[in-house]
Formats: structure tokens, C-alpha cells, sequence
RNA sequence: CGGGGUAUAGCGCAGUCUGGUAGCGCAUCUGGUUUGGGACCAGAGGGUCGUGGGUUCAAAUCCUACUGCCCCGACCA
């Protein structure tokens, strides 16, 4: 993508709405812009981070046997009143009219509409285990949205539903969430931490909340340090092998680590000095298994091998990509700005052209440019007229993995600058060089 | 929802107290000089002053109602 042609609408100035560094710097890098309060557009930037970290979740998703689908916004109020939740939900519970005066609603979660579908189509044990998801956008009408897409009001999320024929079951389809968004997380650069949840009327040990550590986080979190030194499950781990699974999630749950809803000074205190973490998070997933809450009252049910009907054990599972992206920017940034993972960059390379006009720059850029395009590596050249000074701000504010810098100086030795964002490293090197280096 | 702010050009702000032709910086456009870490000079364009009502010869400014947005608290992926 050449940048002249491009739609990136960078700002020089701190907008000053702004409170959090994640939140200034999506606005700054053009990522994203408020259209009301907690409702935001992703502008062309921000999409591709956005997609980039569907991808991932969706991979770990399908991998852990979850099956994608793709549920609408609006919902009939006609469902919830059969949970009692349409009653329940409060004024958080966007409600709309349509033209023939119905009830309709934008949905916050989709317990209640997954659950029909369900019930619609499965009879039989046979069928299951079974859990389908979604990613999807999700409205909640927050009194007080804050912080950019860290809390809005409009946000996306990744919501899956497990059916299992017994309580049995439903664990392992539990574990198999629990596992995936170890490795969803690890996946995007991030160490998440399971914290033991509220888990509502169901009670149990079976919600967790993920958390990464965050000074600007939301959350207070305790935790023992020895459950950040835990080895993420690699890619071959065995989603169906049910002992594998829970052992991995049994030591992931055995230190210490909980959000101060369900802290316990007592167990804290007895963790050793040196082992103790207070800090603050941000919750980026979040795991329940809640039975038959939904499956009793709309009637979703299986036959047995032994003929007899049962309404099946039930869990949902929620990621926030919306929210992961301010995230990720909280935990990648320094005082130029973002400093992109290279799995969610929006563009892996940006091919800096400090002297457009100039024929041996320009040819220089043009081969670089092709050479990655052919590779199929994505690459934002800045073939503006503006100058280095400008140019160099915003590469290190958008936040490329690398910066391929072509201009007279080094390329009088026919060389060109190769900058490592995440840690500021340059090396001068040819074109081939440079070529094969950000390639990896 | 309670409390506190705020609304003037794309962004950041002054002007409001004390009514009298709407300004500054950045950004944008034109020309020129520049060109390796956010240049300089000269010129230009761009605003129903959040909205409605009122007072007045005259309202960004005074009165009034409403709305948007932000911050602090209790709720949430």
C-alpha cells in the first residue's frame, strides 16, 4: 500500500478527551474515531488490527472444536422474555421498536438466541459435544463508557456456547476454552492470567476471568508470580484428550491468582513475600460454565443413549477483540508510540522514502516495495513529499514491526536502514539484505 | 442515575466578566527557499460561535429551555 493513496488520518495533537495511552494513541494513529459516546469507527488502520486479532481467535477457536457462525445484532425481545432476562437485564438492554411496534433489542450476548437455534436442530446425544460461536458486534448501553474501545458501548466479541450432554462434559468444554485462550493470548504477545470468577447463582469453581497485567487497568488483581512462568499449551496440544486437558488447566489454577471481587487476604498471605503480585489488569476474556440455566427453561434437550430426555449442561465464553486492541496497545507502546507485536501489526514493514523525487531513492523504494509485495509481505510505503522529520514520527507512532529507510545518505554505498521498532536496533544493509531481514 | 465540567475553523485554544464588523497556534491550499528526527518566508481558503426561544438599535458575550461530549462514583467482554 502506498501511503499517498492511503487513508490514514494521523493527529499531531493529543485530542484531549483522551485519559489513557491506548486511548490517545488510537486516536493519534488514526486507528479509530468516536462517532458518539462509546461508539467508535474503525478507520482503515484499526480494521486491519481488528481483523488481524479475529484471525487469531478464530484459529484457536476452530482449533480447540469450536464451530463458527454468525448470529444477527438484533434479537426479538420475544426470546428474552422466555429466559426472564428481558425483564432482568435492566437499562443496559439497548430496546428498540420496529415499525410494527414489536420489541426488538440489540443484543448484549446470545445465550438465549444460540440456545433456540439449538433446541431447533439437536435431539439427540449423538450430536453433541457441540459448541458453536460467533464474532460479533454487541451493544451495552453503559452508564459511563470510558477509556476508548477499552469500554464502549458498542464493542465486538467473540461469544461461544458449549452443549454437553452432562456436567462431565460441559468440564471439558470448559477446559478446552480455557486452553484456547491461553494460546489465543500467548498468540498476540500477551500473558494472560485465569483468575477465578464469580460464578453466580450456578456456584462452583467454573468461571474464570482472563486477565493481563496493565497499570491502567480496570481490575485490582492478587496473584502467586509463579503462574507467569507457566508454558502455554504449544499447538499440538490434544483438544480431545480429556486427562491432558484438565491437568493443563489444573496447573494453570492451582496458584494463587484472583481480582479483588474474589480475593482471599488469608490464602494471599500465606503465598511467600518474593511470590506476591498486586497490580492492576484488564479482563480480555472470560469463561462460565452455567448448566441448565438457559437449556431448562427453553426446553433444549437431548435423548439419552438410555431414551430419556435432558436438558444439556451449558457454558459461554467471551474474548473482546475491540477491547483487546486498546489492550494490546497498553501493553505495546513506548513515548513514540505503538510498537506493534509483529502477528497483529496492521502492515509488517513501512518502506520510508526519505527523498521523494530523487531517482535513485525512488528507484530504490520501488524495488524494495515489489520485492515485499511478491513475498507477500505487507508493506506501507511512504512515498509522500513530506519530510524525514514528519515521516520518521509517524513510522514510529503507527508502530510497524520494521522500517526499511531508504535515502541518500546510505544508499550513496548502494545500502539502505533497516529499524527494528520494538527496540529501536538499525542496521545498514543492501537491498537483498534488508529484503530477507524483515522477512524473518 | 447522582455530582462536577465543557461546547467558538479539521485539532488545540483565546475572546464571554464589562454586548459594538470572530481571533491565535497547528493542520490545509498556492508560490518560493529548504530537505536524515515534526523547516522557513510570502500569500490564500475555511466558522449558522451546540440547538431553540427571549432581551436589545446591536448577542459568541446577557436571560431561558434543551442537547451533545468529558471527568468522578456504583455496573460490565
Amino acid at each position: 500500500m502506498r501511503l499517498s493513496r492511503y487513508f490514514l488520518p494521523i493527529l499531531r495533537d493529543t485530542p484531549k478527551d483522551a485519559e489513557i495511552v491506548s486511548h490517545r494513541l488510537m486516536l493519534r494513529a488514526g486507528l479509530v474515531r468516536q462517532q458518539s459516546a462509546g461508539i467508535y469507527a474503525w478507520l482503515p488502520l484499526g480494521l486491519r488490527v481488528l481483523s488481524k486479532i479475529n484471525a487469531i481467535v478464530r484459529q484457536e477457536q476452530d482449533r480447540s472444536g469450536a464451530i463458527e457462525l454468525l448470529m444477527p445484532t438484533m434479537q426479538s425481545a420475544d426470546l428474552w422474555r422466555e429466559s426472564g432476562r428481558y425483564d432482568a437485564y435492566g437499562k443496559e438492554m439497548l430496546r428498540i421498536k420496529d415499525r410494527h411496534e414489536r420489541d426488538m433489542l440489540f443484543g448484549p450476548t446470545n445465550e438465549e438466541m444460540i440456545t433456540d437455534i439449538f433446541r431447533s436442530y439437536v435431539r439427540s446425544y449423538k450430536d453433541l459435544p457441540l459448541n458453536l460461536y460467533h464474532i460479533q458486534w454487541k451493544f451495552r448501553d453503559e452508564i459511563r463508557p470510558r477509556f476508548g474501545t477499552m469500554r464502549s458501548r458498542e464493542f465486538l466479541m467473540k461469544d461461544a456456547y458449549s452443549f454437553d450432554v452432562d456436567e462431565a462434559g460441559a468440564r471439558h468444554a470448559y477446559n478446552r476454552m480455557f486452553v484456547a485462550y491461553l494460546r489465543t493470548f500467548a498468540r498476540l504477545g500477551l500473558t494472560s492470567i485465569p483468575m477465578r470468577a464469580e460464578t453466580g447463582p450456578i456456584g462452583g469453581d467454573l468461571s474464570h476471568e482472563f486477565i493481563i497485567l496493565a497499570s491502567t487497568g480496570e481490575s485490582e488483581v492478587y496473584c502467586d508470580k509463579s503462574v507467569l512462568d507457566l508454558a502455554v499449551p504449544g499447538p499440538d496440544t490434544d483438544f480431545n484428550n480429556v486427562e491432558e486437558l484438565q491437568t493443563i488447566v489444573g496447573n494453570w489454577t492451582k496458584p494463587y491468582a484472583a481480582t479483588s471481587e474474589m480475593h482471599d487476604e488469608a490464602v494471599y498471605d500465606a503465598i511467600p513475600e518474593d511470590r506476591k503480585v498486586a497490580a492492576r489488569g484488564i479482563e480480555v476474556g472470560h469463561i462460565f460454565y452455567f448448566g441448565t440455566k438457559y437449556s431448562e427453561p427453553f426446553g433444549a434437550k437431548v435423548t439419552g443413549p438410555d431414551g430419556v430426555d435432558r436438558p444439556v449442561h451449558m457454558g459461554s465464553y467471551g474474548i473482546g477483540p475491540s477491547r483487546l486492541v486498546a489492550a494490546l496497545i497498553e501493553a505495546f507502546h513506548d513515548d513514540q508510540g505503538i510498537a506493534w507485536p509483529v502477528e497483529i501489526a496492521p502492515f509488517h514493514v513501512g518502506l520510508i522514502n526519505l527523498k521523494v523525487g530523487d531517482e535513485a531513492t525512488d528507484a530504490a523504494c520501488e524495488t524494495v516495495y515489489r520485492a515485499l509485495e511478491s513475498r507477500n509481505i505487507d508493506v506501507l510505503y511512504d512515498d509522500t513529499d513530506a519530510r524525514a522529520g514528519g515521516k520518521f514520527a509517524t513510522a514510529d507512532l503507527i508502530g510497524l514491526p520494521w522500517q526499511i529507510i531508504v535515502g541518500p545518505k546510505s544508499l550513496a554505498d548502494g545500502k539502505v536502514e533497516v529499524k527494528r521498532r520494538a527496540d529501536g536496533e538499525r542496521r545498514v544493509v543492501s537491498i537483498e539484505e534488508a529484503v530477507l531481514l524483515v522477512a524473518g
